[in-house]
DNA sequence: CGCCTTATGTTGTCACTGACAACATAAGGC
DNA sequence: GCCTTATGTTGTCAGTGACAACATAAGGCG
């Protein structure tokens, strides 16, 4: 009653079977209660199996976050190839990936800078993965600052405050801070317009 | 070897031994290894003494968190009865207060927007706190609104941007994105001022 | 082909945990 | 002085993370 044709001992590709095992139980049981035995059990496997592949339920969590990265990553990069010539463009486009992105995998989202695991004290891969996500974002925001559409500090300031915005609104977004305003996307979309524009232009009047 | 003078069978304050207990084992350990029985014996009781005052792990968890929001709160308050002519300074100051939170307890303010807890599904005092959290805010971005001082947007838009950013970026530093620039209070500070500085006139160039 | 090595999954086990039930002790009002 | 209620304790259970010992597959090398 295993996976479909293979009915090997050997699972084939069990590692990633758990971590897409693991991302709807996460979603469903929250971080505390998510189990290594009842990913093990949806992925059909027994339940000391994904030692094999984690080295404890921690590695497993930094899987997760890592995939995050990567898709935020893949946004910015996606954006930044579709509108080539409008940086601004580029940047509300990556901020919508982001919110859309936290809607569709909360659960995903908190795990990357909810402090369940540390940037300090994780896996090397992790790592990477979170500041190359970070490295695309600087990358669209530099690129608006050669532009001269940007202001004339440090990019990296710059790229923070946008990403810290984005990150922060997304959370308030998913914790239900703002549940009475955020059911739909369209709403979100909404939303996410409002503060990108005041981000881009600034709170204190022009 | 209980508390001081106090030899009773009662502890006197168990709920907000409990909480204060907590903290620094919440802060060691994480979340998921966080466990009531330890609490529970570093305040000196039993392992089922706890449930008397929390339903279960998450309530204990949720006062944490609503202690969070109320220190939040108060930094607003301050902040804004320090400097009563001055919007924008009020508005610094509660971010910076907001910042310095963070670092000192930076798991109760993982707690408070992380995942762990949804705001959608918690007992009704915590929603409070956050919203009274999130109205103080409100009240300073107004005032500089009403002052002149703000752009003439939504005062809940204008607010959650400046949350969101100075939430984003307390996780950013607490998570250790910028492990290299936030060593010391110092390093923070300036940080803070040049992302509220960004924030307050806007990314794109005046 | 057969053998040995290594990668991968399984079974068995242990201390610990969250949660509950039954019980014990204090506190306070009548 | 007694009864009620609030609070803490002991005992217990299923579930969990982690490890060790074992079983099975896969691949290379003769």
């Amino acid at each position: 009653m295993q996976k479909k044709a293979k009915n090997t001992y050997h699972h084939g590709d069990l590692r990633n079977s758990l971590i897409a095992a693991a991302e709807p139980l996460l979603a469903l049981k929250g971080v505390t209660a998510l189990s290594l035995r009842e990913v093990a059990k949806a992925a059909g496997v027994s339940h000391a199996a994904p030692y094999r592949h984690f080295r404890d339920k921690t590695a497993l969590i930094e899987a997760l976050a890592e995939e995050g990265f990567h898709r935020l990553r893949r946004g910015c990069d996606t954006a930044q190839a579709k509108y080539p010539a409008d940086p601004k463009r580029q940047f509300v486009e990556a901020g919508m990936a982001y919110l859309f992105f936290a809607m569709e995998k909360p659960a995903v989202i908190h795990l990357m800078f909810g402090g369940v695991i540390s940037l300090d004290d994780c896996g090397e891969k992790l790592k990477q993965a979170a500041d190359a996500a970070f490295e695309s974002l600087v990358h669209i925001v530099g690129d608006g600052q050669k532009a001269g559409i940007y202001q004339k500090a440090d990019v990296v300031d710059l790229t923070l405050t946008a990403w810290s915005t984005v990150y922060g609104l997304s959370l308030m977004i998913t914790a239900g801070l703002l549940r009475t305003r955020t059911k739909s996307r369209a709403q979100v979309k909404k939303l996410g317009e409002a503060v990108a524009d005041i981000l881009l232009t600034g709170l204190i009047k022009r």
